[in-house]
DNA sequence: GTGCTTGCAAACAGTTTGCAGATAG
DNA sequence: CTATCTGCAAACTGTTTGCAAGCAC
């Protein structure tokens, strides 16, 4: 995972190149997604950040999100049975590993995923340009109760 | 690809030891759902059906396309962003090659599946239960374009 | 001051549901 | 005969859009 400050700070510095404005419910935000590991939903984000701005629309966490997936710096995972859900600290395709039972999303090292695509680029003929690898099974918690 | 006659009268059998009714409607969507190797979506293949009942709706398909569902004799492909897309052929669980440009789906061989997912069990320490492996790419007609 | 952003509400798209009439068994 | 299925339309859910007022710069 990524420095959350640190990923603060490059979220913070790309959006101020771009001339887009820091509002404080955009920087409340952004910080929410650099400090991000459970890969929130909209909703969750949208209620986190209402503790703070409770005039604070789901339109605005949307729009927001919409802007900085534009950017490459926040990757949407997109369910079509649930809700989407996002990762702004790590916002490149990689494999997740979802719980079934209490849908917690973590990343897993997975060392033979580029193997795997060069093997089905060679059988082929696609030119391979991105993945969605998600696998489900129980996670160690609830695999005791 | 399983033989879409054989596969037909399987999911033939299979409704019919459930004591499900067999219309013409939902015989010409088995049918159609059989014999599919393009991963076609509810509105493709209601489109399809309406050329041969041309009062059928929509609802119909998604009942039918829920009940085998239910029954595990159709896989669904969930988009967020794009219509779902169904696979009455081969209804478990495997890798995707999605065409970026097209939106054809096809299915790779990908032996190193098994052996990622044995990786990932035993660091994660999760119990592995299913996966959802999209590749994209762009086919060879694309990229001949 | 300018024009991007917010926040409300209405629109949207794919899917699901309720229900009255039709029909397979 | 009767319980399931069909087909219409309305409801639902997560997401997107239009627009007037607000505020960063």
């Amino acid at each position: 995972m990524t420095d959350p400050q640190e990923r603060f700070d490059h979220l913070v510095a790309r959006l101020r190149e771009r001339d887009h404005r820091l509002t404080p419910q955009r920087i409340a935000l952004v910080r929410l997604l650099a400090e991000s590991q459970e890969h929130p939903s909209a909703a969750h984000l949208y209620s986190q950040l209402k503790e703070q701005f409770p005039t604070t629309s789901q339109a605005t966490v949307y729009k927001t999100l919409a802007l900085l997936k534009e950017m490459g710096e926040v990757l949407e995972l997109g369910f079509s049975d649930d809700d989407n859900r996002y990762d702004g600290n790590k916002p490149y395709p990689h494999p997740h590993l979802v719980c079934v039972c209490c849908r917690r999303i973590m990343d897993p090292e997975v060392a033979l995923l580029k193997t795997l695509e060069r093997e089905v680029a060679e059988l082929s003929g696609y030119q391979i340009v991105g993945h969605r690898l998600d696998l489900y099974g129980i996670c160690p918690d609830c695999q005791r109760e």
